[in-house]
RNA sequence: GCCGGUGUGGCGAAAUGGCAGACGCAACGGACUUAAAAUCCGUUGAUGGGAAACCAUCGUGUCGGUUCGAGUCCGACCACCGGCACCA
């Protein structure tokens, strides 16, 4: 079946795309190369690059790259020196679990997928400089990301400075103790389906992200990032940064700052004490019990012993819940009585000590102050075990006390009675700070980040254990790629499989070597960099290189210029890989503080039944069949098309119609078929001048398409776009001048159609020489956008009553004159009293009246 | 529960506080064609009136407010989508 296309694109668009590949056109050139044009300001677009997975491309990924390579292409015909890469996030457990399956190496999988992905990017058409591609898994590649934890193995925060620096100025004894990687024996999410542990940000509803298996709580010993130091910078350096707001929130919601007190509470018999945060330390008088978390070490301690199986039981019971089952009950709150009394510090009361599992061990101390009468959590639990309740706020207004967790003024509170919570907080603190038994204090809900993962299919740690200390491998024997094995199956124990490679793991007589791998994350959290200089031996990338492409300049905020994705890695992806840049920062070795100045997300694509695109569905779109169809350029046209990038959306074949069939208009404006079935130049092409009309549409589609671009409206450039084409369809005589310009503005969009017919063009007249990819980007004349005459609405009291045309220089008395003579004004008008008159110049007039 | 986002024709959508519905889809009518497809030209928010070009009224989730004028700004509410969720 060979039917025939409205245009030609299924021979074109591939015959285009070799060209691009064979000639580099899209080559960026680095500072130090010959082709460099230091005079070039530097514009650095950025997509979300992807996993390659089995599935192949999908209709999402498309949209996010054409948005990108539209900005790309247009930024380089506007004189920007434009970095443009992709590359490939490839390490990851599905390739993993598939070799686990079928005996298959991950790495040819990986292979096997990435050949698949770039292919499909090529019959896109996208203007990536393939000279710089990456993947994560290439030993050239991790060497640089096992170099990037050497860096923070080897350098601590200094508090003092706010800042990492190299561990050497670290004045304690126990270095080892603030290290910015460093190992921990730590309650850790173990999934016994994937054998490995997640951390918090991988799991979903107490399940695996990836797979939805079950996941428990184990200790174990394991690798972690101290991104806690870096909390309060992550949250005051996004302030300059030109991310979605809501990407902003979610970030700080996800570090979750808090403001209130550390509080110290002697237990009543025996030495030790209990550290409680709060962030009401105003409300201390009405402090009645406490609670431990049911794992808090200071438990065993202090259970009296006629308490002590109650609380084993209880303990049992709660540690053989998932996280799942401990928040899924989470409407009924248990607990039981420790036996042991605690003393409030503000007012010496005997206080009764509990354990329950609403009070987490991972947040603050792990111990609380319960205030009934003012938190709804200690509130319920008093409830149901008969405690105290005592009111030390009076809320404003009619609210009842009883459960108000807002502010209001301090009562039966001694010191503190009659003030408003936030002069109460103050003053509580310097109380407790006076009597060394409290201070106040900053918490943060954001947890270090867990940097071990029990692969095969990751990068090895670059360390060294001997005697039961690490210590790290010297950096001349990077890269450490994993060992061959045939066997990837998790080892059921928790002992990583590289631990089966036994030759592998010894080092020397006395040295073994690290057998966890580092997860995902750990190569996404830097390609950004690398790209600025792909190939380099000796850094993770040349410092000319990264100060062209990262920093600043007249025409750049600095950092990448724009990066698209999607939101799902809001609070992952962007987060580790802001605390990484902000390591290697520190240490001197970028430019920037932040990596990426724009963030942009996607929305969602949805199937044409209005649902998510699954397989289980059938609603699934593969960009494949869209391009064998209507072509790769229907298929970038459409993606913008459908409406603003942000927006969540769903995919309809119709709309693709649309586009094709504006495209195939576009085409014909230029071409029309002969006797023969070959395509000419149209006669009614000529080298002529615009009427008026004309003139002030392809101005206004200049400033339109210019101007959508930086908004990143693409929808609506398009749709002026059509309109350009629908004033030229019916033109008798066709100006030259129209194509030149419509073919450039277009050529981001539609870069093969464009590119074809610019060419056919350049055959046939003058004036189309190069490429329509290389022209420079078209200006426009403000005072061609406007008639002589414009059409103004006439209103009276806002209502619409009647439309004239005015001369565009008309007065305001002229215009107000007009609508005052009009007759539907008059008639609207009639009997009543013109208060006063507006006049919005080359707009509307109206007219008040009472 | 808390936080965020979105509500506009049959559908995707557009609109610096200034003529609501640009552009596209779908539908309908016409031209071309033996016919169909494709293409080209036109109509298309709702209701009522008119033979007709046209006229009137209503209309951006709901209710209120600010304003000469509100899809747009403010307040309250409703619905849907997304995120977080015993964070002391």
């Amino acid at each position: 079946m060979s039917q025939r296309k409205p245009f030609p694109f299924p021979e074109f668009e591939s015959r285009w795309q070799k060209e691009w590949l064979a000639s580099g056109a899209f080559r960026a050139p680095n500072p130090g190369e010959p082709a460099f044009d230091a005079a070039k300001p530097k514009y650095y677009v950025l997509d979300m690059f992807p996993y390659p997975s089995g599935d192949g491309l999908h209709v999402g990924h498309v949209e996010g790259y054409t948005a990108t390579d539209i900005l790309a292409r247009a930024r380089r015909m506007q004189g920007f020196n434009v970095l443009h890469p992709m590359g490939w996030d490839a390490f990851g457990l599905p390739a993993e679990q598939f070799a686990i399956k079928t005996g298959q190496h991950p790495r040819v999988t990986t292979a096997r997928n990435v050949a698949r992905f770039r292919a499909q990017l090529q019959g896109i058409g996208f203007s990536y400089d393939w000279s710089r591609e990456i993947s994560t898994t290439d030993p050239g590649y991790f060497k640089w990301t096992q170099w990037i934890f050497l860096q923070l193995y080897g350098s601590w925060f200094n508090p003092a400075t706010n800042r990492a620096e190299p561990i050497a100025t670290y004045a304690g004894n126990d270095p080892n103790s603030v290290r910015l990687a460093y190992v921990a024996e730590m309650p850790v999410n173990w999934c016994q389906a994937l054998g490995t542990v997640l951390a918090n940000e991988e799991i979903v509803e107490g399940r695996s992200e990836v797979g939805g298996f079950p996941v428990e709580r184990r200790p174990m010993r394991q690798w972690m990032l101290r991104i806690t130091d870096y909390a309060q910078r992550l949250i005051d350096e996004l302030d300059g940064l030109d991310w979605p707001e809501s990407i902003k929130l979610l970030q700080r919601n996800w570090i979750g700052r808090s403001e209130g007190a550390l509080v110290t509470f002697a237990m009543a018999d025996g030495d030790c004490v209990i550290e409680v945060f709060t962030t009401r330390p105003d409300t201390l008088f009405g402090a009645t019990y406490m609670v431990l978390a049911p794992e808090h070490p200071l438990v065993p301690q202090i259970t009296t012993a006629e308490k002590s199986a109650s609380v084993a039981a209880y303990q049992a019971k709660v540690s053989s819940k998932s996280d799942l089952e401990r928040t899924d009950l989470a409407k009924e709150k248990s607990g039981v009585f420790t036996g042991a009394f605690a003393v409030n510090p503000v007012n010496g009361a005997r206080i009764p000590v509990w354990i329950a599992d609403y009070v987490l061990m991972g947040y603050g101390t792990g111990a609380i102050m319960a205030v009934p009468a003012h938190d709804e959590r200690d509130f319920e639990f008093a409830q149901t075990f008969a405690l105290p309740v005592v009111q030390v706020v009076q809320p404003p207004g009619e609210a009842h006390w009883q459960g108000f967790t807002g502010d209001g003024i301090a009562v039966n509170s001694d010191f503190l009675d009659g003030l408003p919570t936030p002069e109460a907080k103050r003053r509580i603190i310097a109380w407790l700070e006076e009597r060394g038994v409290g201070a106040g204090r900053v918490n943060y809900k954001l947890r270090d980040w867990l940097f071990s993962r029990q692969r095969y299919w990751g990068e090895p740690f670059p360390i060294l254990w001997e005697n039961g200390f690490h210590r790290a491998l010297d950096e001349a024997e990077l890269p450490l790629a994993q060992p061959e094995m045939d066997d990837f199956k998790p080892t059921g124990t928790g002992e990583p499989p590289l631990a089966k490679a036994v030759d592998w793991v010894r080092y020397s007589d006395g040295a073994r070597r690290e057998t966890n791998t580092m997860p995902q994350w750990a190569g996404s959290c830097w390609y950004y960099l690398r790209f600025c200089d792909p190939e380099n031996p000796g850094r993770f990338a040349g410092q000319d290189a990264e100060r062209y492409w990262m920093s600043g300049n007249p025409k750049s905020t600095g950092g990448v210029d724009l990066y698209v994705g999607g939101t799902e890695h809001a609070v992952l992806h962007l987060l580790y890989a802001r605390f990484w840049h902000k390591v290697l920062f520190d240490l001197g070795y970028l430019s920037t503080p932040e990596p990426f100045q724009r963030l942009v997300n996607q929305g969602i694509i949805l199937g044409d039944d209005g649902h998510k695109m699954s397989k289980s569905r059938g609603n699934v779109v593969s960009p494949d069949e869209v391009i064998s169809e209507y072509g790769a350029d229907s298929l970038r046209l459409y993606e913008m098309f459908m409406g603003p990038l942000e927006q969540m959306k769903p995919w309809s074949m119709k709309g693709v119609e649309g586009v094709f069939r504006f495209l195939a208009r576009v085409w014909r404006l230029a071409f029309e078929e002969n006797q023969e079935g070959q395509w000419i130049p149209s006669p009614a092409l000529a080298e002529a001048e615009f009427t008026g009309q004309q003139a002030r549409v392809v101005h206004a589609t200049i400033k339109k398409v210019t101007e959508d671009l930086e908004a990143l409206s693409f929808n609506t450039a398009i749709a002026q776009m059509m309109i350009f084409v629908n004033e030229f369809t019916g033109a008798p005589v066709r100006p030259l001048g129209a194509l030149r310009t419509l073919l450039t503005l277009l050529s981001p969009f539609a870069p093969h159609l464009c590119e074809e017919m610019w060419v056919r063009l350049g055959a046939a007249f003058a004036g189309f020489d190069g490429l329509a990819s290389r022209q420079p980007w078209p200006g426009y004349d403000e005072a061609l956008l406007i008639d002589n005459e414009v059409e103004i609405a006439l209103q009276v009291n806002g209502k619409l009553r009647d439309r004239v045309m005015v001369a565009k220089n008309a007065t305001q008395a002229e215009c107000e004159a007009l609508a005052l003579a009009n007759p539907k004004v008059r008639e609207a008008i009639e009997g009543k009293t013109v208060v006063k008159v507006i006049v919005v110049p080359g707009k509307l007039v109206n007219v008040v009246v009472k």
